[in-house]
DNA sequence: TCGTTTCACTAATACCTATTAGCATCTGGC
DNA sequence: GCCAGATGCTAATAGGTATTAGTGAAACGA
């Protein structure tokens, strides 16, 4: 074995060395028998220099010269630590880790983006780096989105993303849908006043999202309220308001507010599910109370994460490919939060 | 906003639609003003051309013009899924994910690897892609370690690694100290015979420095033999020479090992930690029966990995360096299966 | 012997960026 | 007017690989 290359070798070296051209080192390496001939005899000759210096091809070179690596980038716009931010992306990155393996990809994650995130920087993105990426976060920066579509670089986003301009490849919950069908039990259920709750922010897509299935679902009954409050600190009057108004069923965004509805109605004395069924759209990663058995949706993350790296890698191999939207079906889970209603309780 | 363009504009087209030249483009683009002057109307002209045509750098051709990417490979010997698998590689990921954030490095999976794995596919290696790379596994392949190391590629290795021929970089976690704490321990308590029992393989490293431990801290006392178990059926046989030779604490390499002989001893009537106390060397990562406060050793996964990642850095930025290893040591758990022997217990 | 085909390569070039010696012009001081 | 320095660029080249038109030599058949 030859002393170790105080740089690593090049083709060009190879070339030197076993007496040949760089290009027909190229040939051996890449095995182009049908298109060019090369005796067995260099052949060997040439294969023995390389594994003798110990030659390993550049891939930026390589890359360069040819255009692709098979590299997948995955860009998330917080953090990955600290850990709760960890357990909320370590599904998401499950899937795609899975679906890059099988389609014979490599995941690049960005991690040197550090505190202050932005895609571009000095005029540059480290994101080409890969073939294409991944995006994923809670709290992206639309401008920065708009700006990675028209530079023409390959890219999905996990959720769903509306931007300004031509539209944007995603990869959504189909949270309308879970939201429609869980309302829908309700009502057949027996429910007659059906209300919806949030927490927080109305106009966030996936918030818009859920809204729309419930609205859907109550279209042709006695549809509930539809309720945004600032604080927990507001649930115990929505609950008493609910009473009154004869509402049976309510359907919680978040599971914080959930638990806390969960809470009033029992200081209440009413039972759940009886008096006041509760079904939750959203399962919390950071699941700390895990005694109650919800009625509710399961984020299909693991599996968003699969279908954003297909969708990914299908927009890399066919260019032609414009924009594309899928949705990834929400699992219901039948939990014990919500029943038929009491007898007699149409309280109105 | 220009539409977009049918491939990605070079610094070569911007050059062109700004009237300058190449060297232009490239030098606003890294805002090289100590070395070259540009005048703020030339600047501003470029810059608004490489925004109006979404101009992103090449990192191929960077890379290949500079040499180098800031990107680090994790390269397993196994594929990381199924999940059993992946709960071991997790820690250690989550330290090399913490430190290359902190060193500004992105990190690179090799995902596509496979089930047949191989670091040098067709004479070249993906490996090189990154600008180094991080290798863990538990059955790795020697003469590709050995191959990769004289190909000159930098690398460290998790794990204790000895190859023939020039030592390679590698970050282990120190079982020997630990394992000669734990022991000492046992006999500072007052047990006078401490034996030491694995399952398996006696020539695997991991196992040699715990046994390494164990005869440092067992060196100037009346040391109880070392067993080498094929199967968890020889357990019951192995209490009942303990008991007959006056062992009143073992060492048990492995957590399942460590499981069977409490069983055993149980159903000896023997209690523990007083009639036998029981030391185990390594925390099972698919902790399954959690009912038992182990006493032993933590393996620093997380911390190794970190100290790996931060070793390879150093290793890329100084290659002048050689290779080095490095022992992370293993926290003890106090636990509740080592203690005091019974007075009169000296059963000889 | 001549023309054609086969064999086995190679010279040149493309890919895109970073770097730097070189050059033309202008300005200010003597 | 001459010279030195400042200003503002540019032409050329390096980095390493993949690709292909072109070429020289050998073999074969008429």
């Amino acid at each position: 074995m030859s002393p170790r290359p105080a740089r690593r070798p090049t083709q060009a070296d190879i070339a030197r060395l076993a007496g040949v051209s760089q290009a027909t080192v190229s040939l051996v390496l890449n095995e182009r028998d049908a298109d060019v001939r090369i005796s067995p005899s260099t052949r060997q000759r040439v294969l023995n220099v390389m594994r003798e210096w110990g030659y390993v091809a550049n891939p930026s070179a390589r890359s360069l010269a040819g255009g692709h690596n098979r590299i997948i980038g995955v860009y998330t716009f917080e953090p990955v630590f600290p850990t709760t931010s960890h357990d909320f992306y370590f599904p998401f990155l499950l899937g795609m880790e899975q679906e890059a393996a099988e389609l014979g990809y490599d995941l690049l994650l960005f991690t040197s983006a550090g505190g202050g995130r932005q895609i571009f920087r000095d005029g540059s993105t480290r994101l080409a780096l890969a073939d294409g990426a991944l995006l994923l976060g809670r709290d992206p920066n639309l401008e920065e989105i708009e700006r990675l579509r028209d530079s023409g670089y390959p890219f999905v986003y996990v959720g769903h993303r509306e931007v300004s301009g031509a539209p944007v490849s995603y990869v959504a919950a189909d949270y309308t849908g879970a939201t429609q069908q869980l309302t829908e039990r309700l009502f057949e259920l027996g429910h007659e006043r059906v209300a919806y709750a949030r927490l927080g922010d109305a106009d966030a897509l996936p918030s818009r999202d859920r809204e729309k299935g419930f609205r859907r679902a109550a279209a042709r009954r006695l549809a509930g309220p539809v309720w945004t409050l600032e604080s927990l600190s507001e649930v115990d009057g929505l609950v008493g308001e609910m009473v009154r108004g004869g509402v049976t069923g309510v359907v919680a965004e978040q599971q914080l507010l959930a638990e806390e509805i969960l809470a009033c109605a029992r200081r209440r004395d009413l039972s759940v599910p009886e008096d006041l069924s509760i079904a939750v759209l959203g399962d919390s990663t950071g699941a700390r109370g895990g005694e109650t058995d919800w009625t509710g949706l399961v984020v299909p993350r693991e599996h968003m994460g699969r279908q954003a790296t297909r969708l990914l890698v299908q927009l890399l191999e066919d260019p032609e490919t414009t924009a594309q939207s899928e949705n990834v079906s929400c699992p219901l889970t039948p939990g014990a939060t919500v029943g038929p209603p009491t007898e007699g309780t149409s309280r109105r």
